[in-house]
RNA sequence: GCGGAAGUGGCGGAACUGGCAGACGCGCAGGACUUAGGAUCCUGUGGCCGCAAGGCCGUGGGGGUUCAACUCCCCCCUUCCGCACCA
């Protein structure tokens, strides 16, 4: 045991110094201060289940890293913490093991809040939310009514989502490829239920047209996704009038150019008019048993892309209002009742899966538009529908438009002519919020046998949720078989009530939760527009890209709704967004149901809070997958372990020294001193920039392994290093550290003779006088081949670099009895001596 | 099928504006210290040839632009993610 340092490096015992000292002294407390520059990072909530892993911190680390880096720079940063409390998992747990789904929820809440603290993140916990509590949940009540109001909260019964697992509805972002969410190989059913719905659709426009003020801050890839889940369409709605009949089959379609090709009329298995088309039928009996076995078969969502077309054809024909021909009008497989008007018409020649149906059933393929060049088509030669813009022919007065022109002319004909109408319309449903769960939010209305719905006065709120429920996981919500909950009396005629029995869906209470945190205590209501207007819009947001649509464009929508009732006056919440990539065991994201989770409490026991965090940084960029390596987390330890040491070496006799700071001449230091200086500050300009630009902390970690590299290969730093300088140099080490790795930055600080915290000392300032270098190797290269290297003095003219370079001796000699051509010279870089 | 991202040593990754490919770390090899070490420290580490000096090859594949290409352009392949009959 050769030299033990007197001091070694236990992360244990001061993570937990540090950690009681930055609560003493409250420095992580932010307040509403108009004086100063505020600053608003979060990171998405967590939903306390099972075990926080490293995931997690990995999205922790990441926000607190720029928390830290942010405030070291000056602003009023403002970084909470919260529970996303309510859910089906803690209701789960309730019905497997017998324990309340409250007490569960908040055992887990208290892990989850020890282990947060272990890893010493700067959260202000004063302002800590739980959204199972009712001091949170009556504002999403309150929320509710104020939107009930406005009419964009109503009921309606219609086919929703189920999932047979969770025992409930699911919101259409809540499908994956046809499956739940949270069961992914659970087929999801549909059932036809009443529920309740918020009118997001009403905002559709508005959330399609803001995404350009996102532009700047948020990923690409989100916006896109956003975008297609809008999914909006110019098109026309044309009525195809039935033959001998009243009635009219409305066709949506964006193609209205491609109408005189039109073979026939397809309406979607649910369509409401079939049955009455069967009605007179002679068929009738045959023809519905068809559709029936039909509309069963669509369930199987998934595979419906790449399902083989399926028609049913009916004994009824309309007329296209533009040809005036007769068409056939069958029921068809692959119409979706959801979109549009539930019909198409349907054009062989000019749309794929109408070209394959035509295919099948021999339909007529009529070409109506041409390739703009030349080149003509004939039907009997198609392979595929050719679905591009063109030039019309066969279409009547229209022949010889180009499609662009043709479209417009025949909408506004349509409308004209009373025969359609152009319309937008959207891909994006109404939210489904109703949940059929207990552990939620009760939606605060109840049904009165005389006057329907009445909505719960915001006196009477919150709309408490019983306690000792018994939970059966059955398809009815719980709360129905609770007596004193459901018999109400009628807030308006005071006669029986029936209380509502459903919950809302939890993402109704993370839409709006970041404004809470600026105003956790408001008891009159959800939070003061001062304080939003103060700290709003978040700068950063920082979470993973699976709440891409969800959660972000609940938040959207709750945001624009906010702002109509007049309660925030911004258009969005969230100015940037980071998404972070996934931690993956054996090459798959951790999660307790694959048995592959690596916790972080143990990880903080094993090799404490500060290597953890500085792994998860250092591994790979932040926005990247990073594949959790139980090996490679050793280094990082090493690295502190080193630092620790080298730091500590040397503490005793700097403790009361001056570091040298900016004021000493670099002239009268020596040329170790300067290097030391030197490498310091070019280390904090790389570290700087990578806060400041592109958030790549595996390079500033790298970089600060780097000068401390540099630090040991210098030793003995007795000799030739004045104190102030090594001082100085070790102090810009630990401040680039702190952010990173702050509890043992901190103690090392501490042991500099330090007495002020860390957490509240500015960013170094970067010296560029000091980080330039004095002597350069240029790079030479012979027809674009490495061939040498000088050293030359910083800053000299593209000739003299020329002279040096063939100065050498072995360049010299390779550029002998040749002919130089060209020398291209890039000055402090590279010679490049073009010869034949 | 459409949209997006990405492909660099044994591995994670670096190379920022076209200018030394492989920083930093893991792993591996050799050595030092040691009763011992899986602790610590030092050295080496893309491949091939060579005792060495040095040379040749090398960033998914093929072509191109350029004095110079991981980086720009064209074609192709592979992987991951998202959407998926949206009329």
């Amino acid at each position: 045991m050769k030299h033990t340092p007197v001091t070694d490096y236990i992360p244990d015992v001061i993570e937990r110094k540090w950690q009681e000292r930055w609560a003493e002294a409250r420095v992580f407390e932010a307040d509403a201060d108009p004086a100063r520059p505020k600053y608003y990072v979060l990171e998405m909530l967590p939903y306390p289940s099972g075990t926080l892993h490293m995931g997690h911190m990995r999205n922790y680390t990441i926000g607190d890293v720029v928390a830290r880096y942010k405030r070291m720079r000056g602003f009023n940063v403002l970084h909470p913490m919260g529970w996303d409390a309510f859910g089906l998992p803690a209701e789960n747990a309730a019905i497997k093991h017998g324990i309340e789904p409250r007490t569960w929820t908040l055992n887990n809440i208290a892990e989850f809040k020890r282990v947060l603290t272990r890893f010493g993140f700067s959260y202000d916990w004063r302002r800590e939310i739980s959204t199972c509590e009712p001091e949170y949940y009556r504002w999403n009540q309150w929320f509710f009514l104020r939107m009930f109001e406005r009419n964009l909260a109503y009921r309606k019964r219609s086919r929703v989502n189920w999932c047979p697992k969770c025992e409930t509805v699911l919101a259409n972002e809540q499908v994956v490829e046809g499956a739940c969410w949270r069961h992914e190989d659970t087929p999801v059913e549909q059932k036809e239920l009443e529920q309740w719905f918020l009118r997001i659709t009403a905002y559709a426009e508005e959330l399609l047209r803001d995404i350009a003020q996102l532009r700047q801050g948020w990923p690409e890839r989100v916006l896109v996704m956003q975008e297609n889940w809008i999914g909006k369409s110019r098109g026309v709605r044309v009525r195809f009038p039935l033959m001998g009949r009243e009635e009219v089959i409305e066709v949506f379609t964006t193609r209205i150019d491609t109408i005189y090709g039109a073979s026939a009329v397809l309406l979607a298995p649910e369509h409401p008019l079939v049955p009455r088309l069967l009605a007179g039928s002679p068929q009738r009996q045959a023809l519905e048993e068809q559709v029936q076995a039909m509309r069963r078969h669509a369930v199987r969502e998934a595979d419906l892309a790449t399902a083989e077309k399926q028609g049913i054809l009916l004994d009824c024909q309309v007329r296209n209002p533009f040809s005036g021909d007769a068409l056939p009008v069958w029921v068809a497989n692959f119409v979706l009742l959801e979109y549009g008007t539930g019909a198409v018409m349907c054009v062989p020649a000019h749309d794929q899966r109408d070209f394959e149906f035509a295919t099948k059933y021999r339909l007529p393929v009529r070409v109506v538009v041409r390739p703009p060049q030349g080149e003509t088509l004939e039907a009997d030669s198609l392979r595929a529908a050719m679905v591009d813009y063109g030039i019309l022919v066969n279409s009547g007065p229209y022949s010889g438009l180009r499609s662009e022109v043709a479209i417009e002319q025949m909408s506004r004909d349509a409308e004209q002519k009373g025969i359609g109408r152009s319309e937008v319309i959207y891909r994006l449903r109404d939210w489904g919020i109703s949940r059929q769960r207990y552990w939620g939010t009760p939606i605060p209305v109840v049904h009165c046998e005389h006057c329907g719905i009445v909505p719960v006065p915001d006196e009477e709120l919150p709309v408490l949720l019983p306690a000792r429920v018994t939970l059966t996981g059955r398809g009815q919500s719980p709360l129905a078989l609770v007596p004193e909950f459901v018999q109400a009396r009628c807030y308006r005629c005071g006669g029986t009530a029936r209380r509502e029995t459903d919950t809302m869906d939890t993402f109704v209470d993370s839409s709006w939760y970041f404004y809470r945190y600026t105003d956790p205590q408001n008891h009159t209501a959800p939070f003061s527009r001062e304080l939003v207007r103060y700290w709003f819009p978040i700068d950063q947001y920082i979470g993973g890209i699976t709440h891409a649509i969800l959660h972000l464009l609940y938040s959207r929508f709750f945001c624009k709704v906010m702002r109509d009732i007049g309660l925030v006056d911004h258009d969005e919440p969230i100015q940037r967004l980071f998404t972070q990539g996934m931690v993956l065991k054996g090459g798959v994201a951790m999660s307790k149901s694959r048995g592959n989770v690596v916790g972080a409490a143990e990880m903080a026991e094993k090799y404490g809070a500060d290597t953890g965090r500085l792994y998860t940084l250092f591994a790979a960029p932040p926005e990247k997958d990073l594949e959790w390596s139980e090996q490679s987390i050793e280094g990082c330890a090493r690295f502190l372990q080193r630092l620790f040491r080298l730091v500590a070496r040397h503490a005793g006799r700097l403790d009361r020294v001056s570091a040298v700071g900016r004021a000493r001449e670099v002239a009268a230091l020596n040329e170790k001193e300067r290097l030391l200086l030197r490498r310091a500050h070019q280390t904090l300009r790389r570290v700087t920039q990578d806060f400041e630009r592109r958030w790549h902390f595996n390079t500033s970690v790298a970089a600060l392994m780097e000068l401390t590299n540099t630090l040991q290969g210098q030793e003995p730093l007795e000799q030739g290093v004045q104190p102030a300088v090594l001082k100085e140099v070790f102090e810009l080490l630990l401040q680039m550290l702190a952010p990173m790795a702050p509890h043992i930055a901190e103690e090392l600080w501490e042991m500099l003779g330090h007495k002020e915290l860390l957490a509240n000392h500015p960013w170094p300032e970067y010296h560029p006088k000091l980080a330039e270098e004095e002597r350069l190797e240029i790079v030479v290269q012979v027809n674009g081949k490495l061939r040498g290297r000088v050293m030359v003095e910083s800053g000299l003219s593209e000739s003299e670099l020329r002279e040096r370079a063939l100065a050498d001796p072995r360049i010299a000699q390779l550029v002998a009895g040749k002919t130089l051509q060209k020398a291209i010279i890039i000055p402090d870089k590279l010679v490049n001596l073009v010869v034949s």
